[in-house]
DNA sequence: TCGTCCTGTCAAGTAACCTTGACATCGTGC
DNA sequence: GCACGATGTCAAGGTTACTTGACAGGACGA
């Protein structure tokens, strides 16, 4: 799974905590999913489509 | 979170049993989906979108 | 130089997801 | 009556998601 969070974050101008409070989780949480560590659970990934307005698929992409 | 696991399988004609071989889970994992026990990981999510032919969005919706 | 913000990362702990194995109940057909 | 498939649920265990707290390095401005 990879994800565009960095670069929609970036977008707005945000740091990784302030969107981490902007969504509420730690910083540590959005660090880790712009890096790959781990996925969002899926009620995270609808806050996260929610907060940039998009599809979570528009935001979250599956690598075979 | 609600989910249309149940009717989209039931549309379908499977069971349970079933549609956890479909998926790759076991039909513990299909049941507590249905009966609302937990959300699936987002990869899982994924994996039911995709077989069922529809977004996240239309089978997963969150409750306010 | 110093302070501050940002990012990356680690450790330790809790909660959620998913597993196998088991048991009970219900409906249907033989 | 007896199997059998389907569903619901429990217990115990492993892995993943998320937490707080901490430390280090780089960029930048005063």
């Amino acid at each position: 799974m990879q994800n565009e969070i960095r670069r929609l974050r970036e977008q707005r101008g945000l740091s990784q905590a302030a969107l981490g409070a902007e969504l509420g989780v730690s910083r540590q949480t959005v660090n880790s999913l712009e890096t790959g560590k781990y996925d969002p659970s899926l009620p995270l990934a609808f806050t996260i489509a929610r907060y940039f307005a998009r599809s979570i698929e528009e935001i979250f992409h599956v690598d075979d």
